[in-house]
DNA sequence: TTGATATCTTTCGAACTAGAACTATCACAG
DNA sequence: CTGTGATAGTTCTAGTTCGAAAGATATCAA
């Protein structure tokens, strides 16, 4: 069996994985009535940021964290507010009732995590051997 | 630092990998002038089999295969053969083209994957991790 | 055989995403 | 000070994806 075989067999395995997780996540959303992509944003506006640095976080492009805030802003769950020193970027705050999603959010992606089969030394080599990989690329 | 916190840097380093691979897929479809969603049909398709199965080796809805499928037949890649035993599925055949094609796309996904940079040891310790996980799933 | 249930494929509608184009603003060299 | 290029955010469009529903066929029990 050829390195090029574990190589197949571990980009299928990493897109299952992926797929499983984006699941879970879904599973929140619906639970939450707001979309995955929806709740990936209240998972990482831990602090208020511009909306170039979520998209940084969400891994996506800007007119996609647009798409999202503006959905998110309709709902009542954030505001754009004009940022302290730069006048072409927006700080994207949380309000109460965001917060409160957000909290929401968090305590449901922690329960049931897909990850939870795994022993918690397993959990910690496969988080190394990621780390490896991203540091690489 | 509890299992939460590795719960969520392993989705994080997940997801991102996932994005890694999916960049690779996507150079090679750029190359080939096809979409990322065609060239996994293509590998996935090593021998005549249903949509559903291929639906289930990309890891997507049948709906979805449908049109891959579509696109990768109006191109006179892949034929759509009535199956031998059951009359409701269909077998998918690829042509002499797609053959060529296919051929082309394993060699081009097997240059520069972005999981060369581990040992062959380490892969196959991730690949070991990866497949618990799904089995427990 | 007949009926109930499950499976395979396709179609359709809605939602999501990336990428290009555009405006406003910034940073900095001259 | 000024102009040149880079950056933040938005809008628009094209393409992709899912989910539900429909039509055809299969499977199995009565």
């Amino acid at each position: 069996m050829g390195s090029e075989e574990i190589d197949r067999d571990v980009c299928k395995l990493v897109h299952g994985l992926a797929r499983t997780l984006d699941g879970h996540v879904r599973r929140v959303a619906d639970t939450m009535g707001l979309t995955p992509s929806q709740v990936v944003a209240l998972r990482e506006l831990s602090e208020p940021i511009t909306a170039r640095e979520l998209a940084a976080r969400m891994a996506c492009e800007a007119s996609n964290a647009t798409f999202v805030l503006d959905r998110l802003e309709e709902r009542g769950l954030l505001k754009r507010h004009p940022h302290p020193t730069d006048r072409r970027a927006k700080q994207i705050v949380l309000t109460a009732a965001g917060l409160q999603r957000r909290e929401e959010a968090l305590k449901l992606l922690g329960d049931g995590s897909p990850l939870g089969s795994l022993r918690a030394d397993q959990q910690e080599a496969l988080r190394d051997l990621l780390k490896a990989l991203s540091a690489e690329a």
